[in-house]
DNA sequence: ACAAAAGTGTTCGATATACACCCATGT
DNA sequence: ACATGGGTGTATATCGAACACTTTTGT
């Protein structure tokens, strides 16, 4: 019946290196828009969840698996894509380290780019990452995403670093420290951070339970 | 190449009668799910942009134009459709008033629902509702949807009822006009409305133009 | 005069912001 | 002892929540 529209899904892989706010993009290897930068992704399988869809894409170019992962939004111009009619269906991932990148199918090579540093994409891309980065900037205030930038421990210092890179300006020490304490998801850990010539750094981690018995209080909506 | 998936808009339509949160309902006429109540929607056409199909459904189903729609959600589960793969691209609308009702082509009747008492929907209809409340009730402490809701002019009363009925449950009435007004966003007009036996109430009206300069500043971010 | 709905201020607690020094460690 | 980053408290402004009475009109 209704002919040939073909669905993509394409993810934008946010990630954090160097105190910067980075995402990943490969260089597309056939046309159209060979040789230009693109954001991840693929069609949609037949008999495949459109998350099972971006899962797998994600799989198969950055090796990661159980990581954070939204559906964003569906873009559908009927010209976004010269080749037909192919709806966009993307998401957004967060990835604790910007690593375990190896080039996919179509992709001749995969880098990681500063959200404030990006080159020229294909397609309707660079629309879509904008929108990435605002919803993800959103869903810092007010959900527990900040914690899948990081690893499974972390120092509140880099937890601080993590939210300075995403709203790229700097906080106040003893105010963010308050208020993420004041969440009381965080379980300090009897381990330090010790490095260099420095005062060692307290590790935390995110603790789950406590995060569930504050949803069921309605502190958290998500 | 990927084979016959189907592209739907289905749109959850939202408007307030009675002091109460409503929707829009269609009772279908065809298999699947004959006889069963689900949210207006259909096919998107071969050249015709995702939010243009959803506003043509919305057209269709109750002759309503230039009103408030916004992409909710795309829902794609591979067994959501019994006649086959069909991803169904949610929108949602807000009306003024819960009129201009005529039912359209796949559509044996339409009807207004209020949330709190919905009848068993067809396919995953009941999730998409679900998730669509949920938005409009986060949007509307953020956003100004509220007025959307309403006609062009309006009392501070009926502004809370709008509010009231969405939150289902009561406000105060001074906090509430306190922050309303606070927003600056509202422009009084010298026009009351006086009905039976009280004092009469100012009307209002949404200024887009101080809205818009707010926004500038910052003050909103939608 | 009274019934009905409109309109109006103040207090209090919680939360956000601004701001500067001492502490623990390695070299 | 000093350089490095870790860790801590207080004062002020702002915002949301609770709460009751007076005003204007039609009958």
């Amino acid at each position: 019946m209704k002919p040939n529209i073909k669905i993509a899904a394409d993810i934008i892989i946010f990630a954090i290196t160097d105190l910067t706010l980075k995402i990943l993009l490969i260089k597309r290897k056939y046309q159209p828009f060979a040789g230009l930068w693109a954001i991840p992704g693929g069609f949609v399988e037949e008999n495949e969840s459109l998350e099972d869809a971006a899962r797998r894409e994600l799989r198969e170019e950055t090796g990661l698996t159980d990581i954070y992962l939204e559906q964003l939004y569906t873009f559908g111009d009927p010209n976004r894509d010269p080749r037909g009619r192919v709806i966009s269906i993307s998401y957004f991932a967060v990835v604790a380290e910007a690593k375990s990148v190896k080039g996919g199918t179509d992709a001749a090579e995969a880098q990681w780019f500063p959200v404030s540093d990006l080159p020229y994409l294909a397609f309707d891309h660079q629309r879509i990452v904008l929108y990435a980065i605002e919803r993800l900037r959103n869903k810092l205030e007010y959900t527990t995403v900040g914690f899948s930038l990081l690893g499974e421990k972390f120092t509140l210092t880099q937890l601080q670093q993590v939210y300075e890179a995403v709203f790229n300006k700097s906080l106040d020490k003893r105010n963010f420290r308050r208020k993420v304490l004041q969440l009381k998801v965080l379980e300090p850990l009897k381990e330090w951070k010790r490095e260099g010539l420095a005062r060692p750094a307290r590790y935390y981690k995110f603790s789950e339970t406590k995060f569930e018995k504050l949803k069921d209080k309605g502190i958290f909506f998500l």
